[in-house]
DNA sequence: GCAAGGTC
């Protein structure tokens, strides 16, 4: 450390909270010359204090600051923020960046704006892990602004006298691995909130009715390691209460009246369950009822006071004795400690000043307990005596009681579930988020919310809601601050076990949903759970620039690329409905921007495109795949027929299918014009002619025939596939049909160009292209399409071939 | 909109 006097330096000292700041600078500026002078800095709640002292011959001018615990928070990637942003499961690799958020940037702009001037700096940060982060957060600003600091770490554990002196004498370097602990529990714990919380909200809100919430749109169904495990102790104590069967038992007992008093005997073998066992044993006392003293123990009882200065033990005994929630104590002692009265509250600070007298009778001054002793009539071995009343009493088991607030503080203080700060939150956020409820008797019992929860992971299988989970993090975190494991491995590997239980709980959901569904009755509304499962990114959507779209299969086993951010945004790509399996791929498109577009790897059904059709395609949806363009006009798309059962639709078909809509034009490009945006039956080229218009020329001369099916457009398209290169073939162009037909199957061979005054004239049952040559029978009188017989087509089924129905409502394709 | 940890 620098010594030897001469130069007066700089000294940036910061304390974690503003009243740290005061006491050490109250101490620290005792009987110097110059006194202490306070002014303000940016914050309003975090003062300045200068003062001189000397460090180790160091004359040192020391400015005295504070923040307001944590500087920093932890959050993902602007990118992740919204809940439909993304799979829950990416949040396991999402990147996350720790900043200073608005309501403290005055503090780091005080905390720059002095650090510019100093040459050193010193932190009085709490000794514990979580004050070891905040003070490298406050290193993180205050070298920004400075590069050049000397950075000191103060450790003192009492703001008394003879420890702050000495510790700002004895200054020591802030240790790394302790910071580094707090930032794997900080990933860790926004990692596995944020999936878990995301995943079952989505899930389960909306699928069922939740009675007990007045709008639950908004409602949460938060997951978290410390919130969890508070749950699962409550579930757990109910569920051991539920379980629990009476049972008759039998005792015998006996008291004894002499002069001194009245004794009373409990039986050494305590109870029997077995009545005639007990009644054997009852009649022998009977028959000899002279008692003998065989053993006289004398034993010194010591009644302990109360454990002083404990966060817990002041929460356990307000409820008990004031029915008071740790929530309202926490109030109170943060009210008492700002008026002096009580030391800080929220953290140990279990030491007691010179002054206190603590060979302090507590019971003189702690009315809520007594000796509560009952004299006991002196016995001597040997001695003999005839009771005075020798019975065999029954009783019955009875369950333990529900928790109380004591209790479950006592069960989280155990098993290590958050921190003497937080652990009152834990509670009241079982009772915020409907999962407990307290009653008049300030115990806990699970509402059917909580005990759904918990017992849908425990049917998977999972102690997600044991504090097992925590209990391994903290031993994580501990081998990081001892140095024994590295930040980066407790990382990689606790996420990576996370990231697979979360994958595995997903699969299992419908545990989750059977549970539910025991408490409460399955709603239809159309934001149900089961239709926000998620696939692989395909892209980013193009319509509302903030969610990624993703690769689905439908109930029905329709395949469709969804934007995540359904219902607000509708943009959905139909994928044709001869698709069987399909599956993102990690090739990009080179075409379509912007990218990346994550081109998919397509099978077939063979039976439902032409045979000219490969059955494997490597296709994308950003618009410059002609073939994925083709086969959906060939075969249709998986919403045709599902958009009024089943899907994002369900309640909702107009919305379903105008979307629907929407997005084809939003992705597959134009038969007519080859932009993307739009179809070919909504082209804006072919606007003014209506769809009611028979018979339309098409750009490239050719003209469009009206659809046997439904009388949209037809036009004739060329095949671009290895087998029917070349060839001819007219498809319907509307959405919501499937008409298609081969140019060369038509009577004659060759289509003749339209009559499009004659079609528009005479409406279907104009001259259509695909007429026989001459054979205008009665057959085809209102159609535009006729076979070589004759025959109108009307589409034809690739499954069967039956001309009846199209390919994807074949009763044959199961 | 999500966690848990500081503190005002």
């Amino acid at each position: 450390m620098a010594g030897g006097g001469g130069r007066v330096i700089r000294v940036l000292n910061v304390a974690e909270k503003p009243s740290v700041a005061k006491a050490v600078s109250g101490i620290l500026s005792k009987n110097q010359p110059g006194g202490i002078r306070v002014r303000d800095g940016r914050s309003r709640y975090n003062k300045i204090f200068e003062f001189n002292y000397t460090i180790r011959n160091q004359p040192c001018q020391m400015l005295f600051t504070s923040v307001t615990g944590h500087l920093m928070e932890i959050e993902f990637h602007e990118r992740y923020r919204k809940w439909h942003s993304c799979d829950p499961l990416d949040l396991y690799n999402a990147p996350v960046r720790k900043f200073v958020p608005e309501d403290k940037l005055d503090i780091k702009r005080t905390l720059e704006a002095e650090a510019r001037s100093c040459q050193w700096i010193i932190l009085w940060l709490d000794c514990d892990r979580e004050g070891e982060n905040i003070a490298f957060e406050v290193l993180d600003v205050c070298r920004q602004a400075n590069h050049n600091l000397t950075v000191w770490r103060a450790r003192f554990s009492a703001l008394i006298d003879r420890e702050i002196h000495q510790s700002v004498q004895t200054l020591v370097q802030p240790n790394q691995l302790f910071s580094d602990a707090v930032d794997v529990r900080q990933e860790i714990d926004l990692r596995i909130g944020a999936s878990f919380t995301r995943f079952q909200t989505m899930l389960l809100r909306g699928a069922f009715v939740l009675d007990f919430a007045t709008d639950d749109r908004n409602l949460v169904l938060s997951y978290g390691p410390c919130q969890f495990p508070t749950l699962g102790f409550v579930v757990e104590r109910y569920w051991e209460i539920q379980a629990h069967e009476p049972e008759e038992f039998w005792t015998i007992n006996c008291t004894h009246n002499s002069d001194e008093g009245t004794a009373t005997f409990n039986w050494m073998r305590g109870h029997l369950f077995d009545y005639t066992c007990g009644v054997m044993i009852y009649e022998m006392c009977i028959q000899e009822p002279i008692a003998t003293v065989t053993k006289v123990k004398q034993q010194e009882k010591l009644k302990y006071p109360p454990h002083p200065l404990s966060t817990i033990e002041l929460e356990k005994r307000a409820s008990r004795y004031f029915r008071m929630s740790s929530e309202q104590t926490m109030k109170v002692a943060e009210d008492l400690y700002q008026n002096g009265f009580i030391s800080y509250p929220r953290t140990e600070t279990d030491c007691f000043s010179d002054k206190t007298d603590l060979r302090k009778n507590y019971l003189d001054v702690y009315r809520f307990e007594s000796w509560g002793g009952s004299v006991i009539p002196t016995y001597s071995f040997g001695q003999q005596f005839t009771p005075t009343t020798l019975t065999l009493d029954s009783g019955v088991t009875r369950p333990p009681p529900l928790l109380s607030e004591a209790d479950l503080l006592g069960c989280m203080d155990k098993a290590g579930i958050g921190t003497d700060a937080t652990m009152h939150d834990h509670i009241k956020k079982l009772l915020d988020r409907f999962y407990a409820i307290k009653d008049s008797n300030t115990r806990f019992s699970p509402t059917k919310l909580g005990e759904a929860l918990v017992m849908g992971y425990d049917d998977m299988g999972y102690e997600l809601w044991k504090p097992y989970l925590r209990a391994m993090m903290e031993c994580d975190m501990k081998a990081v601050s001892t140095g024994t494991k590295r930040k980066a491995e407790v990382l990689e590997t606790c996420l990576q076990q996370m990231k697979a239980c979360f994958s595995d709980a997903r699969t299992n959901k419908g545990k989750l949903l059977e549970a539910m569904a025991i408490f409460f009755e399955r709603s239809n509304r159309s934001s149900s759970g089961e239709q926000q499962a998620v696939g692989a990114v395909v892209r980013r959507c193009g319509l509302c620039l903030e969610s990624d779209m993703v690769l689905r299969q439908k109930p029905d086993g329709n395949f469709m690329v969804g934007c995540l951010g359904y219902p607000q945004c509708r943009n959905v790509v139909w994928l044709p409905g001869s698709v069987s399996e399909a599956s993102v791929t990690e090739n990009t498109c080179i075409t379509c921007s912007p990218g990346p577009v994550f081109k998919i790897q397509f099978k077939f059904r063979q039976q439902e495109i032409p045979p000219d059709y490969s059955v494997q395609h490597l296709g994308c949806i950003g618009g410059c795949d002609d073939i994925l363009r083709q086969l959906v006009e060939i075969c249709g798309t998986g919403s045709r027929n599902s958009s009024n059962t089943s899907g994002r639709g369900r309640g909702n078909p107009t919305a379903s299918s105008s979307a629907q809509r929407d997005n084809s034009r939003a992705q597959i490009s134009c038969a007519y014009c080859r932009q993307t945006g739009h179809l070919s039956n909504d082209c804006p080229s072919q606007a003014s002619r209506g769809r009611t218009a028979r018979a339309q020329e098409v750009d490239n001369g050719e003209s469009s025939i009206p659809c046997n099916s439904c009388g949209a457009p037809c036009i004739l398209r060329t095949a671009n596939t290895a087998n029917n290169r070349g060839r001819k073939f007219f498809s319907c162009q509307s959405s919501e049909c499937n008409f298609f037909v081969w140019e060369d199957n038509l009577s004659g061979g060759r289509a003749e160009r339209a009559n499009t005054s004659a079609s528009t004239s005479s409406g279907r049952g104009g001259r259509g292209r695909g007429r026989g040559c001459g054979q205008s029978g009665a057959h085809s009188s209102n159609v535009s399409f006729v076979s070589a017989t004759g025959e109108p087509i009307t589409g034809r089924c690739f499954i069967c071939g039956d001309p009846g129905h199209f390919a994807n409502v074949c009763p044959r394709r199961g």
